[in-house]
Parts: structure tokens; C-alpha cells; sequence
RNA sequence: GCACGGGUGGCGAAACUGGUAGACGCAGCGGACUUAAAAUCCGCAGGUCCUUCGGUGGGCCGUAUGGGUUCGAGCCCCAUCCCGUGCACCA
């Protein structure tokens, strides 16, 4: 070999890795406590029948890189993959295939670790995990049973979204607009009983403890909005004439005054105790059309308000008029109490319903313009309000929330948008629950020395005739149970969600071969928190908010010694491909096109086609595979290209052009070292000391100071470009001394580690320089003696000067006016002031 | 509609805390090497105008748009436009 050729050279170093194991991380304390932690996480893929585009290892090849750098600095560094092997995609697969989702799943799972593999990360392969496997869902049940054990697991009658023709429930993930996402089959919302979860019990913790989490801002904001926590007060209505009465929750108890009538939700259950003969039938046919009007119906009804006059009439507790009582689907029966006060000079939906409907509008805060016009929402000062009159809102709120308290009318109240989480689903490929029904309708748990509760055999992966989920379809010898002290029963038959696999993988990474517990104690002290976590934002609010719920369980349960899972956060951006589309709208493969300069054409008939920029999909034929990638160009040149696009943050497009960018970088730093026609040592390599090339030698340890810098701050492009430039200058040098060479070469090895080890043992490196020491800088090396000033005039660059590192202002100065171009520009003009920032610039204000 | 991101050369992007805008790379151009091409190596390169025999020297403009603060603004403030993402009758 003469050439740089990864094909070569990567599959030999994978295969050195693989044998002697440099990336296994100690599972024994006492080696552990020897060093400082650090824990780098990936989201963990769900293994899908595609295989991995280039957008997966993106963050992959971030972690990859920090958790190398991070084990060259001396770290224990717990850097583990496994595979979130649960889900509806391989039960489809195998009911369209006829096999076994177990054998969809396994064939998956191997192909996708063999695609990660190529890529050369050092992960400990002896912690993967895989969420559908019996030794780990055996521990998913068991968490679930602390949660039922904490009353925080239950079941209940509530909406769901069934698809009659999967016969099936669907998440809400995988319904949009009424229509099931894959096949477009309809979905009807269907009372059932399901398990649901108490995440609302913890909703407080989780919208505080975010505070001291270090995540990206629009994330937390994200799972802010999705707790929805709002403070108002609930008020007792009173109905005029008959013994019920309602409660309302508002966020605005100081416009009370101004309720000139109430709504309640069409599924409310007060409706038809309290409508009039008169308003039956009219009421009854509203109510069953919102019953059945689907979500993208009521969704694009949003614009209009519709509602019924029940022929009720409510008190209104401040004024002690009444006001009548309206159904309308603008209110949620899922929200608050299902039923409001209707401020209509005061909130833009009531003022719409009002107008449409001409109901009164009084005016109870005063600051805004004419509210029969249109509703004033901020705060302003309280009139024709009683007792309120004349206090700003804040103040009105709390005097009005006080006069209601002190007559037991109403009460201080939190509300929340987050809703208890539904936890089963009618399917095989999950979880089964730790659960079974006895005879007297009780529920009982499976003990935990019987655990798991493993999938059983069934004929086939549907629902039974009648509608049950799949693993109804198991024979008697599995849903029958006698329980330890004789009681007989039937087992659950709905499984987990995809989420509860992920909700705990991290801790289970910890301790991942442990057959007796879930992890060990003392191991979940010195790895825990996750100290950087990379994903994808997709996850933002569901995966995120579930495993942060979880692990407050288990921290309450006393399993988990931190309060919060994952102290970093880092989200990728996606990365987008250029697609090519014809005036028909037809797609075309990038092979079948010539991108010229002047315009994209498809090869043979010469048609222009549109060239854009889009997220990858199967169907825009512009899935990019890393697998063509390393075939071309090779995993370390894909590596570099997958953070030299550009910040890891960032959207951003995948150019073929530009990866052969850094391929040649490579190639460069290849000729260093490697003779291509000899295959040896190149002739500039020395052996003499780093100082014989003195300028490279600083250039050496510039870079390896920002290449640290940035790295650690997750700027992977900049970091490249710094080894870039270092390489670009010893290419340009008279010698290489080998020091240098191997030195550079250890900076550059958590980026390009096959390259790095191949060039390190030829350059006489002990040992894998994948574990090699990361070197330190010599800040003497590093310092600069002289720096360039900018000489500015009235703020314009007008010439440059140099000048040592410690001249001062009065030394500068006395340089910039004695330079002809700056001379010519202050003459005769008097200066007023004169601006010195040391090392950077001076600027002469002149008159 | 609301919230959060983001608009910088032909392109991907740099610019530490308000201090030389365009590092690094792609594409492009010129030169060397070669019979030739590719590869490689060396160099040029925001726009525009003037100047020079010239590969010289210089002016002006320029970070979405319009204002403001400042000796100095890509960065801070106000307003507007465009793009992306999320949420969406949440009382």
C-alpha cells in the first residue's frame, strides 16, 4: 500500500479494536473511583428495516469524538449504544412477511450494528442492550411495578384512537389530521379501558427542575408549554332554579364582573339535567355532532364558533344576575373543568362567540380601546367591578380570589395542559404488563421473583375476531395464572408503548450484564447524571418528559441518587439532500442526473429538472447512505464530513462535493508521513527535536490548544478547520520533525482514529493511540511576541501595524502616527480623542 | 395567531466578551510538474470605481430591510420583511 486507502486500513484497525478491547470501560468500582466519570450518551435508534441514513451518525460521530477525547484525558469514559427494539413498524413487517417480529427485529438490529461498527465508534460493546430482549424487559416490568406500587399506575375510561381498519388503537404520534399516518385509514376517537400513568402528580417537579438543567432554551420552553401550568381560581356557579350547580376554572377571576354568560362542553355532564324543553332537541343534535365530528373537523371548524342555548340560566356569583348557560365545542371537556365564564370584553374567543351570538359585552378593565369592537386582554385597572374598582389586574385577581374563598364560592387553583399518560396499547411486539386480572375483578401483580412476564407464542400478530389485542390469541397455559397463595386469574393482554424501554436504558447501560438487579447501587452513584446527551429534537417534549418522569420515581423510590437524568443536552439538526424533481412533479435519483453549473438535467433526455433542498426521504430518492459513503470515501473521511458541514445545531444540506473536501485533507496529512511510491517514511520526516522547525512547532501546539477549545465546546467544524491549517502549514515546511508528526497525529486520532492509528504505529507510537495521552499545550509555545493593530481614523481601517505584545498605548501610538498612510489621513486635523485597545486596534477620533 | 430558532461571498461556513468581516473547505481562475490529462504542489479570489508598464497603490460600498446607541455594530436597542421548527380554541 502506497496510497491512503481506508478500505484497507479501517477494517485493520476495527479489527485491532475489536480484539484488544481498548474502549472497554471497567465495571469494577474500585478501578472506577480511580479517575474521574464522564458519561456520553446517544439517543438509541429504534432499528428500522431501512437501515441508517447519514443523519443518524451525526451525532453519533459528536459523542464518538468527545468521549474519545474525554478517555484520552484521562476520564472514565462510559460511551455505550443499544438498540430501542420495541415497536409497531417490525409487528407490521411481520404480519405482512409471516415471520416472527423477533426475527424482523433481530435481522434489523444486526444490520444497523453492523452500519455503526464501519464507523469506527469506541463504544463499549459489552454494555448493549436491546429493549425487546427478555433479561431487559424484565426490568421494565419491574419499574413498572414500583410505579403501580406508588399509585401511580392505574386504569381508567378514556378516549382513545382506534382505527377499525387495523382494528387496532393507535398512538397519538401516529394520527394526524383524523387519517392513521401510514395508510391513511380513518381513526375514530373510542372510550376504552386503558393503564394510564400519573405524570401529572409530578407535573410541579418536572416544570421546575428544569431551571437548573443545562439544555438548549427552546427545549425547555418546549416541555414548559406541554405542562401547561396556568394559576387562576375555580368559582361555583349556581343555576337559577334548580339545586346544581358547576364550577369554572379561570385565569382571570378579576373580570368576574363581566361573566355575562357560561359555556359549558358538549360532553359535559350537567347538559341534559339542565336544558329546557324548548332547547332539547336543538342541544341534543349539537351534542351529537361534536361527538362525532373528527379532530380535523373540529380543527378547521376552530375559525367559526358554533354553540347551543340550553335554556339555562346560571348566578353569576359577583353580581348576582343571572346569566345564561351556552353548550359550545370551543370549550374542552378535557380541560379545566370542562366548563367556563364567558368574558367577552375580555377574551377574544368568548368576544367572538358573544358577536356571532349577540350576547352582552360589558367593559370590566379599563385600558384598552372600545370592547364591543374587540376584546381587551392586558392587564389594565378594574371598573365596573364593585370592590374591584380601581385596582390594577395582579392586585384585582387576589381580592377577588379572597371575596370568593371567604364566602366558599371559589378557590386558589393550578391548572395544567399535561394530561395523565395513556401506557398500553393493543399490541404484541411490547412489554407485557406484570399484571393480572383474578376472578373477583381485582387486580393483582405478578411477584417479582416471577419476573419477566415474557412475550408468549401466538398464532398471529392481529387482534382476536372480537377485538381484543394480539395477545389475547395466547393459549391458556400463558393468560392463566394461580397465583403463589392460590388465587386464579387472567393475565393483562395489553403491552407497553415504545417509550417505556427508552424511558430507563441509561441506567440499565450502567450495569447492563447485572442478572440480579437492575443496576447496582453504588455503580448509579459515581456514573450518574448522564453528562452529555445528543439527539435529535424530535424527542423534545414525549421521550424527554417520560424518562425525567421515571427517574423522579425512582429517585422517590430511592433507586437514583440525582433528582434529573441527563445535567446536558445537546440537539442535532437535521441534515437535508438536495432532490431532483421534473415539471410533473416526478422524482429523480441523484445517478440519474447531471448537476452542472448552469442547472441540473436528467441524463439521457436532457430535461431540466428543479434541484432542491430536502429533509431525506425514501420517496424524494435522496436518502443518503453511509454505507455509500464509507464505500467511497472511507468511515474516517465520512466522520470529518459529518461535523465539518458545519455546527452540529444547524439544519443543514449534505453535498457530495463537498466530502471530497475532506478526503483530500486526509490524503494530505497521509503525505506527511507516508512515501507514496517508496510506502515509506517520507524524506522530510526527522528525527531531529520539535524546536529544529520552530514555527511548526508552535503551529503544532496552537492547534492542539483549539482543537481541545473547541471540541470540548461541541465546535467540531472549527476544530477541523484548526487541523487543517496545521496540516496545510507542514506541508509548506522544509522538515517534519517526527515528534510533531506524532503529536498532530494524536490530535487528529478522536476525529479520524483509523487513519491516526495507522500513521501513529508508523510513526513509532506505543501502543493505540486511541488511548495515548492527549497532549498538552505549552502555553510559552502558544503566547504570540508580537500582534497586529488595526489603525483606524474616524473608525475606518486606514493601515496595519505590528507591534510587540506588551507596548503600551503611548508605543502604539507613536507607531501608528509615524506611518505615512496614517499620516496622511490626520493631517492637519486636530484629534480629539484617541481610542487603544491593547492587542487589537487604535482608532484617532479627529475633528 | 403564539413561542423558539435562523437570514453573512457563486456555495457550506468563520468572527473569543462591541474592536482588521469572509478563517477553513467546495466550486472557480492562473502557474509549476506531465507528451497530454488526472492527481499533486504554488498562488489568486466579496462587489465596484480610480490608478499603474505591471502580478502596483488606493477610494467607496458591503453581514435581510429601515432607524437608533457608540470613537467603533454581523454582534446591543426599536420597527419591518423572509425562511425553518414546535404548539395551536388550554379559559
Amino acid at each position: 500500500m502506497s496510497r491512503y486507502d481506508p478500505s484497507v486500513i479501517e477494517p485493520k484497525w476495527q479489527e485491532q479494536w475489536e480484539t484488544r478491547r481498548p474502549f472497554k470501560t471497567p465495571t469494577d468500582l474500585a478501578e472506577l473511583t480511580k479517575k474521574p466519570k464522564y458519561y456520553v450518551l446517544d439517543m438509541f435508534p429504534y432499528p428500522s428495516g431501512a437501515g441508517l441514513h447519514v443523519g443518524h451518525p451525526e451525532g453519533y460521530t459528536a459523542t464518538d469524538v468527545v468521549a474519545r477525547l474525554k478517555r484520552m484525558q484521562g476520564f472514565h469514559v462510559l460511551h455505550p449504544m443499544g438498540w430501542d427494539a420495541f415497536g409497531l413498524p417490525a409487528e407490521r413487517a411481520a404480519v405482512r412477511d409471516g415471520l416472527h417480529p423477533a426475527v424482523i427485529t433481530k435481522r434489523n438490529v444486526d444490520n444497523f450494528r453492523r452500519q455503526i461498527k464501519r464507523l469506527g465508534f469506541s463504544y463499549d460493546w459489552d454494555r448493549e442492550v436491546d429493549t425487546s430482549a427478555p433479561d431487559y424487559y424484565r426490568w421494565t416490568q419491574w419499574i413498572f411495578l414500583k410505579l403501580y406500587e406508588k399509585g401511580l399506575a392505574y386504569m381508567a375510561e378514556v378516549p382513545v384512537n382506534w382505527c377499525p381498519a387495523l382494528a387496532t388503537v393507535l398512538a397519538n404520534e401516529e394520527v394526524k389530521d383524523g387519517k392513521y399516518v401510514e395508510t391513511g385509514d380513518a381513526v375514530e376517537r373510542r372510550l376504552m379501558k386503558q393503564w394510564m400513568l400519573r405524570i401529572t402528580a409530578y407535573g410541579d417537579r418536572l416544570l421546575e427542575d428544569l431551571d437548573a438543567l443545562d439544555w438548549p432554551e427552546g427545549i425547555k420552553e418546549m416541555q414548559r408549554n406541554w405542562i401547561g401550568k396556568s394559576e387562576g381560581a375555580e368559582v361555583r356557579f349556581g343555576l337559577e332554579g334548580r339545586p346544581e350547580s358547576f364550577t369554572v376554572f379561570t385565569t382571570r377571576p378579576d373580570t368576574l364582573f363581566g361573566a355575562t354568560y357560561c359555556v359549558l362542553a358538549p360532553e359535559h355532564p350537567l347538559v341534559a339535567a339542565i336544558t329546557t324543553p324548548a332547547q332539547r332537541a336543538a342541544v341534543e343534535a349539537y351534542v351529537t355532532e361534536a361527538k362525532n365530528k373528527s379532530e380535523l373537523a373540529r380543527k378547521e371548524d376552530a375559525k367559526t364558533k358554533t354553540g347551543v342555548f340550553t335554556g339555562a340560566h346560571a348566578v353569576n356569583p359577583a353580581t348576582g344576575k343571572p346569566v345564561p348557560v351556552w353548550i359550545a365545542d370551543y370549550v374542552l371537556a378535557s380541560y379545566g373543568t370542562g366548563a367556563i365564564m364567558a368574558v367577552p370584553g375580555h377574551d377574544e374567543r368568548d368576544h367572538e362567540f358573544a358577536t356571532t351570538f349577540g350576547l352582552p359585552i360589558i367593559e370590566v378593565v379599563k385600558g384598552g380601546a372600545d370592547v364591543a369592537a374587540q376584546a381587551f386582554t392586558a392587564p389594565g385597572v378594574a371598573v365596573n367591578s364593585g370592590l374591584l374598582d380601581g385596582l390594577p389586574t395582579a392586585e384585582a385577581k387576589k381580592q377577588m380570589t379572597a371575596w370568593l374563598e371567604a364566602r366558599g364560592l371559589g378557590t386558589r387553583r393550578v391548572q395544567y395542559q399535561l394530561r395523565d399518560w395513556l401506557f398500553s396499547r393493543q399490541r404484541y411486539w411490547g412489554e407485557p404488563f406484570p399484571i393480572v386480572h383474578l376472578e373477583d375483578g381485582s387486580i393483582a401483580t405478578v411477584p417479582e421473583a416471577q419476573l419477566p412476564v415474557s412475550l408468549p407464542h401466538v398464532d398471529e400478530f392481529k387482534p382476536t375476531t372480537d377485538g381484543r389485542p394480539p395477545l389475547a390469541r395466547a393459549g391458556d397455559a400463558w393468560l392463566g395464572v394461580t397465583l403463589p397463595d392460590g388465587r386464579k386469574g387472567v393475565r393483562e393482554v395489553n403491552t407497553m408503548p415504545q417509550w417505556a424501554g427508552s424511558c430507563w436504558y441509561y441506567l440499565r447501560f450502567l450495569d447492563a450484564r447485572n442478572d440480579a438487579q437492575a443496576w447496582s447501587p453504588e455503580l448509579e452513584k459515581y456514573w450518574m447524571p448522564v453528562d452529555l446527551y445528543v439527539g435529535g429534537v424530535e424527542h423534545a417534549v414525549l421521550h424527554l418528559l417520560y424518562a425525567r418522569f421515571w427517574h423522579k420515581v425512582l429517585f422517590d423510590c430511592g433507586l437514583v441518587s440525582t433528582k434529573e437524568p441527563f445535567q446536558k443536552l445537546f440537539n442535532q439538526g437535521m441534515i437535508l439532500a438536495s432532490s431532483f424533481q421534473d415539471a410533473r412533479g416526478k422524482y429523480y435519483a441523484p445517478a440519474e442526473i447531471d448537476d452542472r453549473e448552469d442547472g441540473a438535467f436528467v441524463k439521457g433526455s436532457g430535461e431540466r429538472v428543479k434541484k432542491q433542498i430536502e429533509k431525506m426521504s425514501k420517496s424524494r430518492l435522496n436518502v443518503v447512505s453511509p454505507d455509500d459513503v464509507i464505500r467511497d470515501y472511507g468511515a474516517d473521511t465520512l466522520r470529518l464530513y459529518e461535523l465539518f458541514m458545519g455546527p452540529l445545531e444547524q439544519v443543514k444540506p449534505w453535498e457530495m462535493k463537498n466530502v471530497g473536501g475532506c478526503l483530500r485533507f486526509l490524503e494530505r496529512v497521509w503525505r506527511l508521513v507516508v512515501d507514496e511510491e517508496t510506502d515509506a517514511s517520507t524524506v522530510k520526516l526527522t528525527d531531529a527535536g520539535p524546536e529544529s522547525e520552530p514555527e511548526l512547532h508552535k503551529a503544532l501546539h496552537k492547534c492542539i490548544q483549539l482543537v481541545e477549545r473547541d471540541t470540548l465546546a461541541m465546535r467540531f467544524n472549527t476544530a477541523i478547520s484548526h487541523m487543517m491549517t496545521f496540516a496545510n502549514e507542514a506541508t509548506g515546511a522544509k522538515t517534519l520533525p517526527r515528534a510533531i508528526a506524532r503529536t498532530f497525529v494524536t490530535v487528529l486520532s478522536p476525529y479520524a482514529p483509523h487513519l491516526a492509528e495507522e500513521l501513529f504505529s508508523r510513526l513509532g507510537g506505543e501502543g493505540l493511540v486511541s488511548v495515548a495521552p492527549w497532549p498538552r499545550f505549552d502555553p510559552a509555545l502558544v503566547a504570540e511576541d508580537t500582534v497586529t493593530y488595526a489603525v483606524q481614523v474616524l473608525g475606518k481601517l486606514r493601515a496595519e501595524l505590528r507591534a510587540p505584545v506588551g507596548a503600551t498605548e503611548a508605543e502604539v501610538r507613536a507607531l501608528a502616527e509615524a506611518d505615512p498612510r496614517v499620516k496622511a489621513w490626520l493631517d492637519g486635523k486636530a484629534v480629539k480623542k484617541f481610542v487603544f485597545v491593547p492587542r487589537r486596534l487604535v482608532n484617532f477620533v479627529v475633528a
